[in-house]
RNA sequence: GGAGGGAUGGCGGAGCGGUCAAUCGCACCUGACUGUAAAUCAGGCGUCUUCGGACUACGGAGGUUCAAAUCCUCCUCCCUCCA
Protein backbone atom coordinates (compact mmCIF):
# COMPACT_ATOMS: atom_id res chain seq x y z
CA UNK A 1 0.00 0.00 0.00
CA UNK A 2 1.16 3.34 -1.20
CA UNK A 3 0.07 6.56 0.92
CA UNK A 4 0.37 10.37 -0.28
CA UNK A 5 1.32 11.69 2.99
CA UNK A 6 4.68 10.47 4.61
CA UNK A 7 3.26 9.94 7.88
CA UNK A 8 1.04 7.39 6.28
CA UNK A 9 3.77 5.77 4.44
CA UNK A 10 5.94 5.95 7.54
CA UNK A 11 3.37 4.60 9.59
CA UNK A 12 2.57 1.75 7.65
CA UNK A 13 6.58 0.53 6.76
CA UNK A 14 6.67 0.81 10.44
CA UNK A 15 3.65 -1.36 11.71
CA UNK A 16 2.14 1.59 13.48
CA UNK A 17 -1.13 0.58 12.10
CA UNK A 18 -3.97 -1.35 12.77
CA UNK A 19 -7.16 0.23 12.19
CA UNK A 20 -8.56 3.50 10.70
CA UNK A 21 -11.11 5.18 10.38
CA UNK A 22 -10.89 6.53 6.41
CA UNK A 23 -7.30 5.87 6.20
CA UNK A 24 -8.11 7.65 1.67
CA UNK A 25 -9.65 10.60 3.93
CA UNK A 26 -6.87 11.03 5.87
CA UNK A 27 -4.38 10.55 3.54
CA UNK A 28 -5.63 12.88 1.67
CA UNK A 29 -6.41 15.84 4.77
CA UNK A 30 -2.71 15.21 5.47
CA UNK A 31 -0.77 15.34 2.17
CA UNK A 32 -2.85 18.95 1.65
CA UNK A 33 -0.99 20.70 4.49
CA UNK A 34 -0.09 21.16 8.20
CA UNK A 35 -3.13 18.80 10.54
CA UNK A 36 -3.03 18.85 14.25
CA UNK A 37 -3.36 15.17 15.76
CA UNK A 38 -3.29 13.97 19.31
CA UNK A 39 -3.49 10.99 21.56
CA UNK A 40 -4.42 11.06 25.36
CA UNK A 41 -2.39 9.72 28.33
CA UNK A 42 -3.86 9.28 31.62
CA UNK A 43 -1.20 10.59 34.16
CA UNK A 44 -2.35 7.57 36.59
CA UNK A 45 1.41 6.57 37.22
CA UNK A 46 4.16 9.14 38.24
CA UNK A 47 5.68 7.78 35.15
CA UNK A 48 4.73 6.52 31.64
CA UNK A 49 6.58 2.89 30.73
CA UNK A 50 7.45 1.29 27.02
CA UNK A 51 3.95 0.57 26.40
CA UNK A 52 3.24 4.17 26.20
CA UNK A 53 6.02 4.56 24.06
CA UNK A 54 4.68 2.87 21.24
CA UNK A 55 1.98 5.74 20.72
CA UNK A 56 4.70 8.54 21.51
CA UNK A 57 6.63 7.47 18.41
CA UNK A 58 3.17 7.97 16.34
CA UNK A 59 3.34 11.69 17.44
CA UNK A 60 6.97 11.72 17.25
CA UNK A 61 6.90 11.02 13.39
CA UNK A 62 3.62 12.71 12.64
CA UNK A 63 5.59 15.87 13.77
CA UNK A 64 8.81 14.68 11.38
CA UNK A 65 6.35 14.79 8.77
CA UNK A 66 4.99 18.33 9.35
CA UNK A 67 2.32 18.26 11.31
CA UNK A 68 1.71 19.15 14.64
CA UNK A 69 1.27 16.91 17.77
CA UNK A 70 -0.72 17.28 20.91
CA UNK A 71 -0.09 15.38 24.02
CA UNK A 72 -3.22 15.35 25.71
CA UNK A 73 -2.87 14.66 29.27
CA UNK A 74 -5.66 13.62 31.19
CA UNK A 75 -5.70 15.57 34.00
CA UNK A 76 -9.26 15.84 34.08
CA UNK A 77 -10.49 12.06 32.75
CA UNK A 78 -7.93 10.50 35.29
CA UNK A 79 -10.14 11.86 37.94
CA UNK A 80 -12.77 9.65 37.04
CA UNK A 81 -12.12 5.79 37.09
CA UNK A 82 -11.66 4.05 33.81
CA UNK A 83 -14.02 1.04 33.57
CA UNK A 84 -11.02 -1.87 33.40
CA UNK A 85 -11.66 -5.11 31.65
CA UNK A 86 -11.00 -6.11 35.26
CA UNK A 87 -13.88 -7.13 38.03
CA UNK A 88 -13.06 -4.47 40.43
CA UNK A 89 -13.45 -0.68 39.47
CA UNK A 90 -10.61 1.20 39.94
CA UNK A 91 -9.87 3.01 43.10
CA UNK A 92 -10.30 6.67 42.47
CA UNK A 93 -7.36 9.14 42.58
CA UNK A 94 -6.81 12.20 44.52
CA UNK A 95 -6.49 15.40 41.83
CA UNK A 96 -3.20 16.40 43.88
CA UNK A 97 -1.31 13.02 42.89
CA UNK A 98 -3.06 13.53 39.49
CA UNK A 99 -1.31 16.96 39.04
CA UNK A 100 2.06 15.52 40.95
CA UNK A 101 1.90 12.58 37.95
CA UNK A 102 1.41 15.35 35.19
CA UNK A 103 4.68 17.05 36.28
CA UNK A 104 6.35 13.81 36.32
CA UNK A 105 5.45 12.66 33.03
CA UNK A 106 5.63 15.86 31.20
CA UNK A 107 9.80 15.93 31.18
CA UNK A 108 9.59 13.05 29.04
CA UNK A 109 7.38 14.04 25.99
CA UNK A 110 9.80 16.95 25.97
CA UNK A 111 12.84 14.72 24.79
CA UNK A 112 10.54 12.99 22.05
CA UNK A 113 8.57 16.29 20.93
CA UNK A 114 9.64 19.83 20.12
CA UNK A 115 7.19 22.32 21.99
CA UNK A 116 6.83 25.70 21.23
CA UNK A 117 4.45 28.18 19.59
CA UNK A 118 5.41 27.51 15.97
CA UNK A 119 2.97 25.66 13.50
CA UNK A 120 4.45 22.35 13.87
CA UNK A 121 5.13 22.65 17.53
CA UNK A 122 4.32 20.44 19.43
CA UNK A 123 1.14 21.04 22.62
CA UNK A 124 0.65 19.51 25.86
CA UNK A 125 -2.45 20.37 27.44
CA UNK A 126 -4.31 19.14 30.22
CA UNK A 127 -7.96 18.09 29.56
CA UNK A 128 -8.67 19.29 33.38
CA UNK A 129 -8.88 22.59 31.47
CA UNK A 130 -12.23 22.17 30.10
CA UNK A 131 -13.51 19.28 32.10
CA UNK A 132 -12.19 20.39 35.65
CA UNK A 133 -14.77 23.46 34.98
CA UNK A 134 -17.62 21.72 33.51
CA UNK A 135 -21.38 22.73 34.52
CA UNK A 136 -23.07 19.68 34.65
CA UNK A 137 -26.47 20.72 33.37
CA UNK A 138 -24.82 22.14 30.47
CA UNK A 139 -22.68 19.50 29.49
CA UNK A 140 -25.55 17.17 29.90
CA UNK A 141 -27.74 18.95 27.70
CA UNK A 142 -24.99 19.72 25.26
CA UNK A 143 -22.82 16.44 24.92
CA UNK A 144 -25.26 13.80 26.64
CA UNK A 145 -27.91 14.34 24.08
CA UNK A 146 -25.51 13.23 21.95
CA UNK A 147 -25.26 9.72 23.51
CA UNK A 148 -27.71 6.66 23.93
CA UNK A 149 -27.52 4.10 26.57
CA UNK A 150 -28.10 1.31 24.27
CA UNK A 151 -24.90 2.14 22.21
CA UNK A 152 -22.81 2.69 25.56
CA UNK A 153 -23.78 -0.34 26.63
CA UNK A 154 -22.52 -2.44 23.46
CA UNK A 155 -19.03 -1.23 24.45
CA UNK A 156 -16.77 -4.25 25.69
CA UNK A 157 -15.55 -2.65 28.79
CA UNK A 158 -19.52 -2.31 29.65
CA UNK A 159 -20.89 -5.61 28.52
CA UNK A 160 -18.15 -7.38 30.14
CA UNK A 161 -19.51 -5.93 33.79
CA UNK A 162 -23.50 -6.27 32.87
CA UNK A 163 -23.04 -9.83 31.67
CA UNK A 164 -20.85 -10.88 34.86
CA UNK A 165 -23.28 -9.05 36.80
CA UNK A 166 -20.71 -6.99 38.40
CA UNK A 167 -20.91 -3.81 39.75
CA UNK A 168 -20.35 -1.02 37.21
CA UNK A 169 -20.80 2.81 38.71
CA UNK A 170 -22.29 5.52 37.67
CA UNK A 171 -18.92 7.93 37.45
CA UNK A 172 -17.10 4.90 35.28
CA UNK A 173 -19.89 4.97 33.21
CA UNK A 174 -19.38 8.35 32.62
CA UNK A 175 -15.46 7.72 31.11
CA UNK A 176 -16.18 7.13 27.94
CA UNK A 177 -18.36 10.03 27.22
CA UNK A 178 -16.03 12.37 28.83
CA UNK A 179 -12.91 10.98 26.69
CA UNK A 180 -14.73 11.48 23.51
CA UNK A 181 -15.63 14.90 24.31
CA UNK A 182 -11.65 15.77 24.74
CA UNK A 183 -11.85 15.25 20.84
CA UNK A 184 -14.34 17.45 19.81
CA UNK A 185 -12.55 20.36 22.47
CA UNK A 186 -9.52 19.77 21.07
CA UNK A 187 -11.16 20.18 17.60
CA UNK A 188 -12.51 23.87 18.60
CA UNK A 189 -9.38 24.97 19.91
CA UNK A 190 -6.69 23.72 17.99
CA UNK A 191 -8.62 22.42 15.00
CA UNK A 192 -7.42 19.21 15.74
CA UNK A 193 -8.61 15.96 13.04
CA UNK A 194 -6.68 12.89 14.50
CA UNK A 195 -6.62 10.92 17.36
CA UNK A 196 -4.30 8.16 17.30
CA UNK A 197 -3.70 5.42 20.28
CA UNK A 198 -3.49 1.50 20.74
CA UNK A 199 -5.88 -0.89 19.61
CA UNK A 200 -7.48 -0.35 23.07
CA UNK A 201 -8.97 2.63 22.51
CA UNK A 202 -10.29 1.97 19.06
CA UNK A 203 -14.08 2.32 20.89
CA UNK A 204 -13.45 5.59 22.78
CA UNK A 205 -11.82 7.03 19.70
CA UNK A 206 -14.55 6.72 17.44
CA UNK A 207 -16.88 7.89 20.22
CA UNK A 208 -14.72 11.30 19.66
CA UNK A 209 -14.84 11.34 16.23
CA UNK A 210 -18.63 10.48 16.18
CA UNK A 211 -19.00 13.17 18.71
CA UNK A 212 -17.83 15.81 16.43
CA UNK A 213 -19.32 15.35 13.46
CA UNK A 214 -23.08 15.31 15.78
CA UNK A 215 -21.92 18.13 17.32
CA UNK A 216 -19.89 20.32 14.98
CA UNK A 217 -20.13 18.53 11.55
CA UNK A 218 -16.32 17.94 11.52
CA UNK A 219 -14.46 15.59 9.79
CA UNK A 220 -12.23 13.56 11.73
CA UNK A 221 -10.06 10.65 12.18
CA UNK A 222 -9.25 8.07 13.81
CA UNK A 223 -5.73 5.50 13.76
CA UNK A 224 -4.53 2.89 16.48
CA UNK A 225 -1.85 0.57 16.59
CA UNK A 226 -1.85 -3.10 17.26
CA UNK A 227 -1.23 -3.86 20.75
CA UNK A 228 2.35 -4.73 20.89
CA UNK A 229 3.71 -8.45 22.14
CA UNK A 230 7.01 -10.12 22.17
CA UNK A 231 7.53 -13.33 19.92
CA UNK A 232 6.89 -15.17 22.91
CA UNK A 233 3.51 -13.66 23.41
CA UNK A 234 4.00 -11.50 26.21
CA UNK A 235 3.13 -8.11 27.10
CA UNK A 236 6.05 -5.58 25.54
CA UNK A 237 7.32 -3.55 28.19
CA UNK A 238 7.61 -5.59 31.60
CA UNK A 239 10.49 -7.28 32.87
CA UNK A 240 11.85 -8.89 36.12
CA UNK A 241 8.03 -8.33 37.50
CA UNK A 242 7.42 -4.99 36.56
CA UNK A 243 7.17 -2.19 34.34
CA UNK A 244 9.82 -0.14 32.32
CA UNK A 245 8.98 3.34 32.97
CA UNK A 246 10.89 6.37 30.79
CA UNK A 247 11.22 8.61 33.82
CA UNK A 248 15.27 8.03 34.36
CA UNK A 249 14.67 8.21 38.19
CA UNK A 250 12.47 5.11 38.22
CA UNK A 251 14.55 3.31 35.22
CA UNK A 252 18.25 4.31 34.61
CA UNK A 253 19.73 4.89 31.38
CA UNK A 254 21.52 1.95 32.19
CA UNK A 255 18.75 -0.28 33.21
CA UNK A 256 16.78 1.06 30.11
CA UNK A 257 19.69 0.07 27.71
CA UNK A 258 19.57 -3.10 29.60
CA UNK A 259 16.02 -3.82 28.47
CA UNK A 260 16.68 -3.02 24.94
CA UNK A 261 19.37 -5.12 25.20
CA UNK A 262 17.66 -8.55 26.07
CA UNK A 263 15.42 -8.52 23.28
CA UNK A 264 14.60 -11.43 21.80
CA UNK A 265 16.39 -12.54 18.34
CA UNK A 266 12.96 -12.28 16.65
CA UNK A 267 11.42 -9.00 17.54
CA UNK A 268 14.45 -6.96 17.06
CA UNK A 269 13.30 -6.08 13.41
CA UNK A 270 10.18 -4.84 14.50
CA UNK A 271 11.52 -3.10 17.52
CA UNK A 272 13.34 -1.30 15.25
CA UNK A 273 11.15 -0.20 13.22
CA UNK A 274 9.04 1.11 16.41
CA UNK A 275 11.09 2.33 18.85
CA UNK A 276 14.44 4.04 16.98
CA UNK A 277 13.70 6.10 13.96
CA UNK A 278 16.69 4.73 11.85
CA UNK A 279 15.82 4.86 8.14
CA UNK A 280 14.53 1.63 6.88
CA UNK A 281 17.15 0.11 4.49
CA UNK A 282 19.45 0.37 7.51
CA UNK A 283 16.66 -2.19 9.96
CA UNK A 284 16.53 -4.36 6.88
CA UNK A 285 20.51 -4.60 7.17
CA UNK A 286 20.43 -5.11 10.98
CA UNK A 287 17.62 -7.19 10.79
CA UNK A 288 19.32 -9.98 8.38
CA UNK A 289 22.20 -10.38 10.29
CA UNK A 290 22.07 -14.21 11.65
CA UNK A 291 23.25 -16.02 14.56
CA UNK A 292 25.20 -14.13 17.49
CA UNK A 293 25.71 -11.26 14.72
CA UNK A 294 22.61 -10.23 15.54
CA UNK A 295 24.00 -9.04 19.13
CA UNK A 296 25.32 -5.70 17.36
CA UNK A 297 21.75 -4.84 15.93
CA UNK A 298 20.86 -5.21 20.01
CA UNK A 299 23.21 -3.08 20.69
CA UNK A 300 22.30 -0.86 18.62
CA UNK A 301 18.46 -0.81 19.20
CA UNK A 302 19.47 -0.21 23.24
CA UNK A 303 21.83 2.66 22.43
CA UNK A 304 18.90 4.56 19.87
CA UNK A 305 16.05 3.83 22.04
CA UNK A 306 18.34 4.56 25.28
CA UNK A 307 19.39 8.33 23.17
CA UNK A 308 16.00 9.20 22.19
CA UNK A 309 14.87 9.17 25.87
CA UNK A 310 17.85 9.74 27.74
CA UNK A 311 20.08 11.74 25.53
CA UNK A 312 23.06 11.09 23.63
CA UNK A 313 25.49 11.24 26.70
CA UNK A 314 23.61 8.87 28.83
CA UNK A 315 23.19 6.55 25.99
CA UNK A 316 26.80 5.95 25.21
CA UNK A 317 27.39 5.66 29.28
CA UNK A 318 25.20 3.36 29.54
CA UNK A 319 26.76 0.98 26.43
CA UNK A 320 29.97 1.76 27.68
CA UNK A 321 29.47 0.53 31.09
CA UNK A 322 27.72 -2.72 29.28
CA UNK A 323 30.70 -3.17 27.41
CA UNK A 324 32.89 -2.88 30.33
CA UNK A 325 29.94 -5.13 32.31
CA UNK A 326 29.57 -7.83 30.14
CA UNK A 327 32.77 -7.84 27.64
CA UNK A 328 35.09 -7.30 30.01
CA UNK A 329 33.49 -8.43 33.16
CA UNK A 330 34.57 -5.44 35.16
CA UNK A 331 32.69 -2.05 36.47
CA UNK A 332 30.83 0.25 34.91
CA UNK A 333 30.16 3.76 36.09
CA UNK A 334 26.58 3.06 34.89
CA UNK A 335 25.73 0.26 37.31
CA UNK A 336 23.16 1.01 40.03
CA UNK A 337 24.78 1.57 43.35
CA UNK A 338 23.41 0.82 46.32
CA UNK A 339 24.43 2.41 49.68
CA UNK A 340 25.30 0.27 52.87
CA UNK A 341 25.92 1.77 56.41
CA UNK A 342 28.56 0.53 57.65
CA UNK A 343 27.08 -0.42 60.79
CA UNK A 344 24.69 -2.54 59.42
CA UNK A 345 27.18 -4.64 57.97
CA UNK A 346 29.04 -5.66 61.10
CA UNK A 347 28.82 -9.38 61.58
CA UNK A 348 26.37 -9.27 58.74
CA UNK A 349 26.13 -12.18 56.56
CA UNK A 350 26.21 -12.45 53.19
CA UNK A 351 23.18 -12.82 52.22
CA UNK A 352 22.41 -10.05 54.64
CA UNK A 353 24.24 -8.03 52.13
CA UNK A 354 22.12 -9.17 48.99
CA UNK A 355 18.92 -8.00 51.20
CA UNK A 356 20.87 -4.65 51.95
CA UNK A 357 21.82 -4.00 48.62
CA UNK A 358 18.46 -4.71 47.30
CA UNK A 359 19.23 -8.04 44.97
CA UNK A 360 17.09 -9.67 47.18
CA UNK A 361 14.10 -9.57 48.35
CA UNK A 362 14.37 -11.91 51.63
CA UNK A 363 16.65 -13.20 52.87
CA UNK A 364 15.60 -16.74 52.06
CA UNK A 365 15.67 -15.55 48.87
CA UNK A 366 19.24 -14.49 49.24
CA UNK A 367 20.40 -18.15 50.78
CA UNK A 368 18.55 -19.55 47.65
CA UNK A 369 20.29 -17.08 45.26
CA UNK A 370 23.54 -18.27 46.91
CA UNK A 371 23.12 -21.70 47.63
CA UNK A 372 22.11 -22.07 43.54
CA UNK A 373 25.43 -20.54 43.00
CA UNK A 374 23.71 -17.30 41.60
CA UNK A 375 25.71 -14.67 43.57
CA UNK A 376 28.90 -13.16 42.93
CA UNK A 377 30.97 -10.64 45.39
CA UNK A 378 33.62 -9.06 43.24
CA UNK A 379 33.44 -11.54 40.36
CA UNK A 380 34.11 -14.19 43.44
CA UNK A 381 31.53 -16.92 43.63
CA UNK A 382 30.15 -16.91 47.10
CA UNK A 383 28.58 -20.44 48.18
CA UNK A 384 27.97 -20.09 52.10
CA UNK A 385 25.06 -17.76 52.75
CA UNK A 386 26.07 -17.59 56.36
CA UNK A 387 29.41 -16.39 55.36
CA UNK A 388 30.52 -13.42 57.27
CA UNK A 389 31.36 -10.75 54.94
CA UNK A 390 34.93 -9.26 55.24
CA UNK A 391 35.48 -6.05 57.06
CA UNK A 392 38.76 -5.85 55.91
CA UNK A 393 37.20 -6.20 51.98
CA UNK A 394 34.94 -3.62 53.08
CA UNK A 395 37.25 -1.14 54.19
CA UNK A 396 39.24 -1.42 51.54
CA UNK A 397 38.17 1.57 49.44
CA UNK A 398 35.93 1.26 46.06
CA UNK A 399 32.98 0.27 45.89
CA UNK A 400 31.92 -3.66 45.71
CA UNK A 401 30.36 -5.65 42.22
CA UNK A 402 27.54 -7.38 43.68
CA UNK A 403 26.49 -10.11 40.91
CA UNK A 404 23.04 -12.10 41.34
CA UNK A 405 22.97 -14.30 38.28
CA UNK A 406 24.99 -13.18 35.24
CA UNK A 407 22.68 -9.97 34.33
CA UNK A 408 21.96 -8.19 37.46
CA UNK A 409 24.86 -6.00 38.89
CA UNK A 410 24.82 -3.53 42.04
CA UNK A 411 27.83 -1.59 43.29
CA UNK A 412 27.83 -1.43 46.78
CA UNK A 413 29.57 1.72 48.43
CA UNK A 414 29.86 1.66 52.17
CA UNK A 415 29.09 4.42 54.17
CA UNK A 416 29.78 5.70 57.61
CA UNK A 417 26.05 6.42 59.14
C1' G B 1 -37.97 -13.50 46.25
C1' G B 2 -36.77 -19.24 45.90
C1' A B 3 -33.00 -23.38 45.10
C1' G B 4 -28.21 -24.78 44.66
C1' G B 5 -22.63 -23.88 43.84
C1' G B 6 -18.20 -21.30 45.06
C1' A B 7 -14.24 -17.98 47.62
C1' U B 8 -7.03 -21.64 48.25
C1' G B 9 -0.17 -18.84 47.18
C1' G B 10 1.16 -13.45 41.30
C1' C B 11 -2.62 -16.11 37.98
C1' G B 12 -5.21 -20.73 36.77
C1' G B 13 -6.54 -24.80 39.53
C1' A B 14 -6.16 -29.56 43.12
C1' G B 15 -6.99 -30.81 48.12
C1' C B 16 -12.26 -31.79 51.53
C1' G B 17 -10.24 -33.87 59.66
C1' G B 18 -4.06 -35.38 60.90
C1' U B 19 1.56 -37.53 56.75
C1' C B 20 -0.53 -29.65 53.97
C1' A B 21 3.60 -24.23 53.72
C1' A B 22 -0.55 -27.04 50.68
C1' U B 23 -0.34 -31.88 43.94
C1' C B 24 -0.05 -29.62 39.19
C1' G B 25 0.20 -25.85 35.08
C1' C B 26 1.53 -20.70 33.80
C1' A B 27 4.44 -16.61 35.35
C1' C B 28 8.91 -15.54 37.97
C1' C B 29 14.24 -16.51 39.90
C1' U B 30 19.00 -19.35 39.57
C1' G B 31 22.19 -22.92 37.13
C1' A B 32 23.77 -25.73 32.56
C1' C B 33 24.04 -25.04 27.17
C1' U B 34 24.64 -20.33 24.30
C1' G B 35 25.26 -15.06 21.60
C1' U B 36 23.60 -10.52 27.84
C1' A B 37 18.70 -14.47 22.35
C1' A B 38 15.13 -18.40 21.82
C1' A B 39 14.30 -23.49 22.69
C1' U B 40 15.74 -27.37 26.02
C1' C B 41 17.30 -29.58 30.63
C1' A B 42 18.11 -29.14 36.18
C1' G B 43 16.99 -26.68 40.71
C1' G B 44 14.14 -22.99 43.33
C1' C B 45 9.73 -20.18 44.23
C1' G B 46 5.54 -17.46 52.43
C1' U B 47 8.73 -14.89 56.53
C1' C B 48 12.47 -15.71 60.17
C1' U B 49 16.11 -19.20 61.74
C1' U B 50 21.50 -20.59 66.37
C1' C B 51 19.27 -24.89 60.12
C1' G B 52 16.85 -28.52 65.17
C1' G B 53 12.91 -25.72 63.96
C1' A B 54 9.75 -21.25 64.84
C1' C B 55 5.99 -18.10 63.01
C1' U B 56 2.20 -16.39 59.61
C1' A B 57 -1.09 -18.36 55.79
C1' C B 58 -6.27 -21.51 52.36
C1' G B 59 -12.65 -14.71 51.94
C1' G B 60 -14.00 -12.49 57.43
C1' A B 61 -15.63 -13.62 62.63
C1' G B 62 -16.67 -17.29 66.05
C1' G B 63 -17.19 -22.68 67.39
C1' U B 64 -16.44 -28.34 67.54
C1' U B 65 -11.88 -31.41 68.06
C1' C B 66 -5.93 -33.80 71.01
C1' A B 67 -5.72 -31.91 65.76
C1' A B 68 -9.29 -27.92 60.64
C1' A B 69 -7.73 -25.36 54.11
C1' U B 70 -10.83 -29.57 55.25
C1' C B 71 -16.66 -30.18 60.07
C1' C B 72 -20.54 -26.49 62.32
C1' U B 73 -22.68 -21.26 62.90
C1' C B 74 -22.95 -16.27 61.38
C1' C B 75 -21.14 -12.39 57.99
C1' U B 76 -19.19 -10.49 53.18
C1' C B 77 -18.59 -11.13 48.07
C1' C B 78 -19.20 -14.00 43.56
C1' C B 79 -21.53 -17.85 40.14
C1' U B 80 -25.64 -20.97 38.14
C1' C B 81 -30.79 -22.20 37.77
C1' C B 82 -36.06 -20.97 38.91
C1' A B 83 -39.55 -16.71 39.68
Amino acid sequence: MKFKSDFLNIMNERGFIHQASDLAGLDAKLSEGVCTGYIGYDPTGPSLHVGHLYTIMMLRWFQVCGHRPISLMGGGTALIPDPTLKDKTRPLLTPESIAGNIESIKTVFSKFLTYGDGPTDAVMVNNYDWLGGARYIDFLREVGTHFTINRMLTFESVKMRLDRELPMTFIEFNYMVLQGYDFVELYRRYGTVLQMGGSDQWGNIINGLELGRKMDGAALFALTAPLLTTSSGAKMGKTEGGAVWLNADQCSPYGYWQFWRNTEDADVGRMLKVFTDLPMDEIARLEGLGGAEINEAKKILAFEATRLCHGQEAALAAAETARKVFEEGGVGNDLPVAEVRRADLMGASVADLFVRAGLSASKGEARRLIEGGGARVGDVLVSDPAGQIDGAFLSAGGPIKLSAGKKKHVLVRVIES
